[in-house]
DNA sequence: CATTCGGTAGACATCGGTTTCTACGCTAGA
DNA sequence: TCTAGCGTAGAAACCGATGTCTACCGAATG
């Protein structure tokens, strides 16, 4: 009695053929006479035989694995790019692995490093995303090497490294969304909206300067003037919205509507408009952005703007994996009109 | 100018050592000179050496990976597990897999088998479980394989599968968290307390029956009798609630408290209490259980049955690789006090 | 001066499938 | 009858890192 597992040796001897043939069997791409290959699979069953991945990436298979990296499991709108991403991936017969950086690019880039020790065939890499150049340099550096290996970089919701680096960009429509919940304000006769989550001077995100810039074109086209000191920089947490709204009430703010950078600002928001005894949407509206779950749990429903999260999942995925497709897509955004959001009452 | 990646072959060629020589820089684990040690390093540098996982592991170091299977990423509660798996699986080194199994059985098989594939030093089941005896058997098939190759089946927030069946199992204490929040509710003076949420005949979970026995326990404690008519079964998710509420309204049952056996659950009852036009928590009290994150966000604030969520997918990883820890563990639960619940009102 | 030992490095087998390349047995066509 | 051809199966090399076993060099010891 052996504790080892059978190898394809084991199960040959016992069938009474080569190691050859038994890998034949398994693999299905060989004629293996209807007696023989019967006799092998007996075998197989008999000593509960279980293939060595290891053993088979190392013989030049592919390792049927896809990576995942984002900040943290429980963003809720991360998690349903991780729903869209494991399903394509199942889908597609790969297995997937999961990493999470808390934000940190140091640990961003030592994940995509364990994961070229993996010959993952895809790493996909989820929000934020470090602009420095230093940063940017080492992403590209990943992507030719990855690239090189056959394997591919996806960035998924993040902006493109630059034009002569392979990899494949699957974003939304971050500023068109910002644009048409701004617009829908505006046509709501909102005239004083302020904007919570801006981007914290010195670090920037594109995610937020995308925001703000469908906030500032919407403006424009309605020829509407926009007053900058309601433009204000926060995080994308709850805490965030609540000092970010509190702090605007405190100092007498002049505004009829909130527009939140997330939908978890915006649960801060309403929490501190709340506490200041101003109802939403009598007396003030509030808008959010991303359409997390609960986002219709809240009462009022909060209006906000959805992004195609499962989606972005699972098309990075599909590209990464079947490069004859497009390897630069923008899906679209669209607002979801909710009770938070009512016509501007004079204040 | 070469395509593949550079092997230890390589590196050796360049540095002008052999093969062993480079393969003990890398483990660091064998004395070599630090002249060579230098020459080594550089060549790693310049040809941009990368470690081949599958060729270490083929030779038999361990796989460094962790498995984790769960019904779904986006489930509120099953993320915080998670999170708490990728966690220490970090910390102790380990990368970690994830598989989504859409609550089935079959593919939960599936996936397991994968797992032995991929020769994971731990397998982390949670959640959910099916309790037919086919399921069982194959399941305690799994983790002698997986021991006796030197891995580790984990049952996480499930019931052991048996005494001779070599798991690792952590559990959270169930039946004491709905026996904690049905006192709390008995000694708000609620004599009439629906239970929603409870099994539906046929399809049995321990999970739900666990919150049934604390319920019924507590009922007994208090020496108050319960109607077996405001148990209801229900699914765990917010349209259950919704639905199982509205019919009890409908039905003009008679209570002054709900007890729903999750926190998608209880929203879907406030939802539905609103609809009817009962106010929470003057006309009708709730309760959940969960404490997910978007429990403290609704109005009024859910009365929630806190699991220790992140602790219980660290506390796995932990037990998993670590064998000389106990391997059955039971997390403590414990009741977060906020708005929904009231002192009984008479209707 | 010979011998042994400590420090270091190379040769080679090994892990478990895969994949040529070769070869067998048998039938069909010349 | 001889051989070409097909279907099937085996032998052996290979993927890349590890570890054992051996061997070398210089220094220290008897």
């Amino acid at each position: 009695m052996n504790a080892d597992r059978a190898t394809v040796r084991d199960v040959a001897a016992r069938a009474g053929v080569s190691p050859s043939t038994v890998s034949r069997v398994i693999k299905g791409d060989y004629p293996v006479a209807q007696s023989t290959r019967t006799r092998v699979l007996r075998a197989m069953r008999e000593l509960d035989y279980v293939l060595n991945v290891h053993a088979r990436a190392l013989s030049g298979a592919s390792t049927k694995m896809v990576a995942f990296v984002l900040d943290d499991v429980t963003g809720p709108s991360f998690a349903y790019v991780a729903k869209g991403v494991e399903q394509q991936a199942t889908a597609e017969g790969r297995l997937c692995m999961v990493c999470a950086t808390n934000g940190d690019p140091a640990r961003e880039l030592a994940v995509v490093e364990a994961m070229r020790e993996q010959r993952a065939d895809a790493v996909i890499l989820v929000g934020g995303g470090a602009l420095d150049d230093a940063y940017r340099e080492r992403m590209s550096h990943f992507a030719h090497a990855l690239d090189k290996a056959g394997s591919r970089l996806v960035l998924c919701g993040r902006p493109p490294l630059g034009d002569d680096v392979p990899t494949t960009v699957v974003e939304y429509d971050n500023e068109g969304g910002a644009y048409a919940m701004t617009s829908h304000l505006l046509s709501q006769g909102h005239r004083n909206i302020a904007l919570i989550g801006a981007d914290h001077p010195g670090q920037a995100s594109t995610t937020k300067l995308d925001r703000v810039r469908g906030f500032v074109r919407a403006h424009e086209s309605f020829g509407v003037p926009y007053d900058p000191d309601l433009i204000v920089p926060a995080g994308f947490g709850r805490a965030d919205g609540h000092t970010a709204a509190r702090r605007l009430i405190t100092l007498g703010a002049r505004f009829t509507a909130v527009f939140a950078a997330t939908d978890m600002v915006a649960i801060g928001v309403l929490a501190a408009l709340r506490e200041a005894g101003l109802r939403v949407p009598e007396d003030v509206s509030l808008a959010g952005y991303d359409d997390i779950p609960f986002a219709a749990d809240l009462s009022p429903g909060l209006t906000t703007v959805r992004i195609p999260t499962e989606e972005l999942g699972r098309t990075a995925v599909r590209l990464a994996l079947d490069r004859r497709q497009p390897q630069h897509v923008v899906l679209g955004t669209h607002i979801v009109v909710r009770g938070s959001v009512g016509p501007a009452t004079p204040r």
